[in-house]
DNA sequence: CTGTGTGCAAACTCTTTGCATAAGT
DNA sequence: ACTTATGCAAAGAGTTTGCACACAG
């Protein structure tokens, strides 16, 4: 478990601020206390639920929706990114870089690949009159049980 | 690896039925049908939804739950493959081999990438306790539009 | 003030489930 | 017969939407 907690990654409240100023999103209470959540602690992967959990463990009121509605602006403004790796969820992922992800089977969770450890040798051609917007792997685990 | 060979002819009735029989399942009226459609020209990515349409254009009566149902039996044993390319449905893809995949985002459609067009050179190294069930890549593309 | 954001509940989509009926062997 | 499969409708999860009220600028 890494406890990575020195305070090299929150940007404090009017970091928050500025990040939703200079992407056009107005720093309401809500956003401001989701915003905080998300990239107060270095990377994380997120589904709308327990985003919307942990708003309420740390006693802000946020209703489910509006925990949707950011996520989805925050997407829309390259705060964050969506990452698909399961049928049923939508996971959301604060680091927006080129990256692939592990994805444990067994907890649903969703972990990035180390920079470096992975890498697409041969990128397809796209059909003719396609552009390719994203290549996206997936590295599925699953626990060694003996 | 059962995999079915000749995958670009239509196996025919009897085909589907030693299919089912080899896998353990019992050649229904539905299973057939859904076989028939499933297995009968070339690979396929449908989605339940699809199939159940499909099933409807060719007058074979067969209700939405048994398609989920036979979908996730040939899934377990073999015969299908579950894809995952976006967060609100699932697609099953008749091919079972080591593959990847394009998914055209405009319309929601799963294709092939021919083998040998793309390759992950590092697969990275399983965090310990883990172990590698499977890669998936997904190459997004989107309509050029001009 | 004025417009944007939020909360709530209801609606929606995809998928699963429970149980009585039907079909396979 | 005996067992497994199917159909239906209802329930379930995750997500979205519509509209009145609240709040930021």
């Amino acid at each position: 478990m890494s406890t990575i907690e020195s305070a090299n990654m929150d940007p404090g409240a009017s970091g928050i601020r500025a990040i939703l100023r200079g992407s056009g999103l107005r720093p309401t209470r809500q956003r401001m206390a989701l915003g905080r959540i998300l990239f107060g602690k270095g990377n994380r992967h997120i589904s709308a639920e327990e985003l919307h959990d942990e708003a309420r463990d740390r006693q802000v009121a946020v209703s489910l929706a509006t925990v949707y509605n950011t996520l989805h602006q925050f997407t829309e403004v390259g705060l964050l990114r969506e990452v698909v790796v399961d049928g049923s969820k939508t996971y959301f992922d604060t680091n927006t870089d080129d990256h692939h992800h592990f994805f444990i089977e067994d907890d649903n969770e969703v972990v990035d690949i180390p920079k470096g450890q992975m890498g697409v040798d041969q990128v397809p051609t796209a059909p003719p009159g396609y552009e390719i917007t994203r290549v996206d792997v997936v590295v599925r685990l699953r626990r060694i049980k003996d």
